[in-house]
DNA sequence: GCAGCGAAAATATCT
DNA sequence: TTTTCGCTGC
C-alpha cells in the first residue's frame, strides 16, 4: 500500500497580522491564554484579574484567525454572562462573534436533547419543569404512596427533592447521600427510594424533564450513542468553560464529552470563589481538571485590575481565615483608595436609611446609580431597603430572590401554555383544571386519565367523567384551548387570550389582584419577543426574568437603576461602590452552616466574592438588632468581620442629626464619620 | 370529594 | 410571616 501524507494547512497568522493590538491591551499571562491554541488549558484567574476580558479577547482572536464562530462553544454560568461576553467580543471585533454558541450547561443541553429527543424516548415537545413543579410532583408521589400518614416522621417534599438532586449532581447513590447528609431519615431509606423512583417514572410518563435531567440525559445520550457524540463534539472545535470552580462532576463529564473530538478545551475559574456546593460543586474540582485532560497547560492570572489596594487587603484578610488554605494573595497597582467602612446601624431600617442617604450623596457627585450595588446573602435581606428606595424614588433592579415567572399567577397562565405545547404534561393540566370550581385533585386526575387516551385532548366536553356543576366552565376552557390550537395566532395573541380567560380566576383567588393583573399585562408585552410557544417555555424555564426587571421596563428609563443582588447572582460582576448589608452572624455565615467547617468555609468564600466586587469603595453594614422571620434575634456582627483590624476597615458611627430650631426639616439625619 | 378553617411547623443560595 | 397538615361541614 502506498502512503500519502496530507499536509496540515493551518492558516499562519502572526500577531502583527491581527487587527486588534492584543499585546497592547493585555498582560503577558492574559496573552498566553488568548493565543493558546490546541489542547487543554486551565486558567486560574483570581478575582478582578481580567478573566472575562481574557475570554472575550480569546473569542475575538479565534474568530479573527479564521475559526468559524459557530464551531466555538462558550459555556458560562448564566445566560446573561454569555450574552454580555459575546456582545463585548462583537464590539472589539465584529458581529461574527454573535454566532458563537454560548449559554449555560442547562441551556446547551436542552438544545441537544431537543435535537435528538427521539433517541432517548422523548418527543421533541417535552417541557422543562422548574423546582416548584418538581416539588408538586414529589408531593403527589409522597401522598399517593401514603407515606405521610405513618406515625414516623417522613421527610417533606423539599428535603426529598434535595436528596434526589444531590445524588444526581454529586454522582452518588441515594443511600450514600441520605446516610451522610440526612442520617436521621436513614431508617426510611426504602420509602425514600420509592419516592425517587415514583418521581422519575412520573417525569418519563409526562414527557417532562427537570434541571438535573437536562444534564444527566445529555450525558447518557452522548455516552450511549457514539455517532451522536462524534457529531456533536466535531462541531466544537474550541470549547471554553467559564466559572469552572462552580461546576460539578456531571458538568465535568459533559465538558469532557463535548470536547472529545478536537480536545481543545479551556477552563477558567478561581477556586477561592467556589460558592455553589449546594448544587454539587466542589472547590477542589477545578484542581482536578489537569487530571482529566492530558498535558493541561496552566496559566495563572494574578494581578488585580479591579479594586483598590484597600479593598484587596480586606479580601486577602478574609481568605486567610479559611480552614482550607488557598495559595492566593491578590495585589493591585491601582491607586490608593479609602478604607472599607464597617457600619453599625441601630436597626435594619437605619441601615436602609444610611444606604439611601449615601446614594443620594453619590448622585450629587455625579456617580450614577448603576455604578453602585447592594449585595446580600438572602433574597429577603433587602426587603426593608426596597421599601425605603421606593419611598425616596430611587430606581433599582433586583437580581436573585423571587422570579417573575415563579409568581403563582404567571405560573397559572404558563400552565395553559404548557398544556398547549405538551398535552401529556399532567402537572400543568392539574394547575389548569384545579382553577375551576368543584375540581379537586381526584377529579383532575380522573380527567387526566381521559386526556391521556383521548383523540383530541383539548375537547374536554367529550370526557364522560364530567358531571354537574363544573361542566360549563370546562366547556369554555375546552373551546378556548381548541381555538388557540387551531388558529394561527402569534405568541402574544395567544397569551393575551389566555390572560383574558384567566382574569376572573385571578380576581377571585387573590386579594391583591390589581397588582397581579398588571403583571399579566406586562407578561403579554414580554411574550411578543418570542417566536414560538415552545421556545418561550424553554427560555423562561432556563432563564427566568428577574422580578423587578419587569417593573422597571415599564417605567421610562429616565435613570439607570441601582443594582440589588444576592451575592450568588453578583458573581463575575463589578461596581464602583458596593454595600454588603446584613453582615450578621446567622445570616452570613448562615446559622445552618456554622457547625460544619466545610460549609463555614463556603460562607466565607461568599463574603470574599462579595468583597471583591468593589472597585473603589466598600461598606460592610449590619444592624445591632435584627429579627429573623420567626422570632429569634441576631445581634452579633459576622464572625468574619471581627478579624478585620483598624488598618483594614474603618468603623463608622451613625448619629441622628440634631435639629435645634422648630420648623426645620426635622427628619433629616446626618451621618458622621468617626 | 371539595373547600375552608385553625393549629402547628419552618434553611437559603440557582439552573 | 408563610406554608402545611388535619379536621369539619357541605
Amino acid at each position: 500500500m502506498k502512503k500519502f501524507i496530507l499536509k496540515k494547512e493551518e492558516p499562519k497568522i502572526r500577531p502583527e497580522d491581527y487587527s486588534i493590538p492584543y499585546s497592547e491591551l493585555l498582560n503577558n499571562e492574559q496573552l498566553k491564554a488568548v493565543f493558546f491554541d490546541k489542547g487543554a488549558a486551565l486558567v486560574i484567574a483570581g478575582a478582578g484579574t481580567g478573566k472575562t476580558r481574557t475570554l472575550i479577547y480569546r473569542v475575538a482572536r479565534l474568530v479573527e484567525s479564521g475559526v468559524d464562530p459557530s464551531e466555538i462553544l462558550l459555556l458560562t454560568f448564566t445566560r446573561r454572562a454569555a450574552t454580555e461576553m459575546l456582545n463585548r467580543a462583537s464590539s472589539v471585533l465584529d458581529d461574527r462573534c454573535q454566532k458563537v454558541k454560548g449559554g449555560t450547561f442547562h441551556f446547551y443541553c436542552s438544545h441537544i436533547l431537543h435535537r435528538f429527543a427521539d433517541k432517548i424516548g422523548f418527543p421533541d415537545n417535552f417541557t422543562i419543569i422548574d423546582t416548584s413543579d418538581s416539588l408538586e410532583v414529589i408531593q403527589f408521589v409522597r401522598t399517593s404512596l401514603n407515606l405521610h400518614k405513618k406515625n414516623k416522621r417522613f421527610p417533606n417534599k423539599s428535603t426529598l427533592l434535595n436528596m434526589i438532586s444531590t445524588s444526581v449532581n454529586k454522582h452518588l447513590d441515594l443511600r450514600v447521600v441520605v446516610m451522610e447528609e440526612y442520617p436521621q431519615f436513614y431508617e426510611q431509606i426504602e420509602n425514600i427510594e420509592e419516592v425517587a423512583k415514583g418521581y422519575a417514572e412520573y417525569k418519563e410518563k409526562n414527557f417532562v424533564m427537570d434541571f438535573d435531567d437536562l444534564l444527566i440525559k445529555t450525558k447518557q445520550l452522548l455516552e450511549q450513542h457514539n455517532d451522536i457524540r462524534i457529531k456533536v463534539a466535531t462541531s466544537h472545535k474550541f470549547v471554553m468553560v467559564d466559572e469552572y470552580q462552580d461546576t460539578n462532576q456531571l458538568q465535568a463529564d459533559l465538558t469532557r464529552l463535548f470536547s472529545s473530538v478536537h480536545n481543545n478545551i479551556m477552563a477558567v475559574g478561581d477556586d477561592a470563589q467556589s460558592i455553589y456546593s449546594f448544587r454539587g460543586a466542589d472547590h477542589q474540582n477545578i484542581m482536578a481538571f489537569p487530571g482529566l485532560f492530558e498535558q493541561t497547560y496552566i496559566i495563572k492570572l494574578e494581578e488585580n485590575y479591579r479594586s483598590t489596594p484597600q479593598v484587596l487587603v480586606a479580601a486577602n484578610n478574609l481568605l486567610k481565615q479559611a480552614s482550607f488554605k488557598f495559595d492566593k494573595e491578590l495585589f493591585s497597582s491601582k491607586e490608593e483608595g479609602e478604607l472599607p467602612a464597617l457600619v453599625q446601624a441601630p436597626s435594619e431600617h437605619d441601615q436602609s436609611r444610611f444606604i439611601t442617604q449615601v446614594l443620594l450623596q453619590l448622585r450629587e457627585q455625579n456617580i450614577e446609580l448603576n455604578e453602585t450595588a447592594v449585595l446580600f446573602r438572602n433574597g429577603r435581606d433587602s426587603y426593608d431597603l426596597e421599601v425605603e428606595l421606593n419611598r425616596k424614588n430611587i430606581p433599582f433592579v433586583k437580581y436573585g430572590g423571587q422570579k417573575f415567572t415563579e409568581a403563582a399567577h404567571i405560573k397559572d397562565v404558563l400552565a395553559h401554555v404548557r398544556v398547549l405545547v405538551n398535552p401529556m404534561d399532567t402537572i400543568a393540566w392539574n394547575r389548569v383544571l384545579m382553577l375551576i370550581d368543584g375540581i379537586g385533585p381526584k377529579t383532575a386526575q380522573d380527567l387526566f386519565e381521559w386526556i391521556r387516551l383521548a383523540k383530541n385532548p383539548y375537547d374536554l366536553g367529550m370526557a364522560d367523567v364530567v358531571s354537574k356543576s363544573y361542566i360549563k366552565q370546562m366547556t369554555s376552557l375546552s373551546i378556548l384551548l381548541q381555538s388557540l390550537k387551531k388558529n394561527d395566532l402569534s405568541v402574544s395573541e395567544i397569551i393575551d387570550e389566555l390572560v383574558g380567560y384567566y382574569r376572573v380566576f385571578c380576581e377571585k383567588r387573590y386579594d391583591d389582584y390589581p397588582k397581579r393583573l398588571k403583571d399579566l399585562e406586562a407578561f403579554v408585552n414580554i411574550s411578543t419577543g418570542f417566536s414560538s410557544l415552545s421556545k418561550m417555555l424553554e427560555e423562561l424555564a432556563l432563564d427566568p426574568i428577574a422580578a423587578t426587571a419587569v417593573e422597571t421596563e415599564e417605567k421610562e428609563k429616565e435613570e439607570a437603576p441601582l443594582i440589588l443582588s444576592t451575592i450568588h447572582s453578583s458573581k463575575g460582576l463589578e461596581w464602583k461602590h458596593v454595600f454588603i448589608i446584613q453582615c450578621l452572624d446567622g445570616i452570613i455565615p448562615s446559622a445552618y452552616s456554622v457547625d460544619d467547617p466545610e460549609q463555614l468555609d463556603e460562607e466565607l468564600r461568599l463574603l470574599y466574592v462579595a468583597t471583591t466586587r468593589a472597585k473603589d469603595m466598600l461598606y460592610y453594614t449590619y444592624p445591632m438588632l435584627a429579627q429573623s422571620v420567626y422570632g429569634d434575634y441576631f445581634t452579633n456582627p459576622s464572625r468574619f468581620l471581627k478579624q478585620l483590624d483598624e488598618n483594614t476597615a474603618e468603623k463608622w458611627q451613625l448619629e441622628e442629626e440634631r435639629v435645634e430650631s422648630i420648623g426645620g426639616s426635622a427628619t433629616n439625619e446626618n451621618l458622621l464619620n468617626s
